[in-house]
DNA sequence: ACTATATGCATAAGAAACTGATGTATGAAA
DNA sequence: TTTCATACATCAGTTTCTTATGCATATAGT
């Protein structure tokens, strides 16, 4: 996608949704998955990832478990029990902040929409 | 709301499309208007609404017109002719900003949507 | 008289979240 | 041997916000 500014704010929820549904992930494994979800249209860049999921896990929403995998370190991520939490309130946060957007985009708006 | 960091990014297409629809409007009326169209829940700061305002404006797609309203100075807001066009550009990007992400968020979803 | 609230503009320090570049390392393909 | 894919990470710089402050007018409350 060509102006992807649109992300800020929302990349720690697509994170933490992502986990919620996959039990375990690692950092590279979700650009793909973000990148494959939105056929390259979106397209999570290292520099804004791998700070996320220091934040996340500083924040012991995520925790990790190094692997070895064909010669390579992967670090996977999960959800820890405050992580799981966080995900229904981050979701509902996105959820309504969508629903503002479209009240204040959509003028005359019918009360239905779906994220 | 809460945690309003959602808004990043979009607080500039928030203004081109209430300016499509009104015409002209000044800076406390966009504000006025966000927060009465969330009821609340949305409130765009100053120190975000102006500095936005000015580099629209700086960018062409705002064109400004002082007037004196009851011993108060109120600076109108109008769309250009490349802010009119920019409108449309930052609405599709902005929905398909919404579809990804309901591409990323939703795991089984009907292509059913609308913002 | 004083204070708070509303209207209306604006700037500025600091924080937060990005982009884009760079770095390390392995391995396969061209 | 150069590029691409996999896999981690950091960092300078930019953008975009928050929060505070400032100026100015007017009304309402105490």
């Amino acid at each position: 996608m060509s102006n992807n500014n649109l992300i800020k704010g929302s990349l720690q929820t697509i994170i933490l949704k992502l986990l919620e549904e996959n039990e375990r992930m690692y950092g590279y494994e979700i650009t793909q998955r973000v990148k494959e979800l939105t056929a390259g249209e979106i397209k999570i860049t290292e520099g804004a990832l791998y700070p996320a999921l220091h934040k996340l896990e500083a924040e012991g929403l995520l925790s990790t478990e190094i692997q070895q995998v064909d010669n390579r370190v992967r670090k996977y991520y999960s959800l820890t029990k405050d992580g799981q939490k966080e995900v229904h309130s981050k979701m509902s946060e996105l959820q309504s902040f969508v629903e503002n957007l479209q009240r204040i985009i959509n003028p005359g708006l019918k009360p239905d929409f779906s994220l």
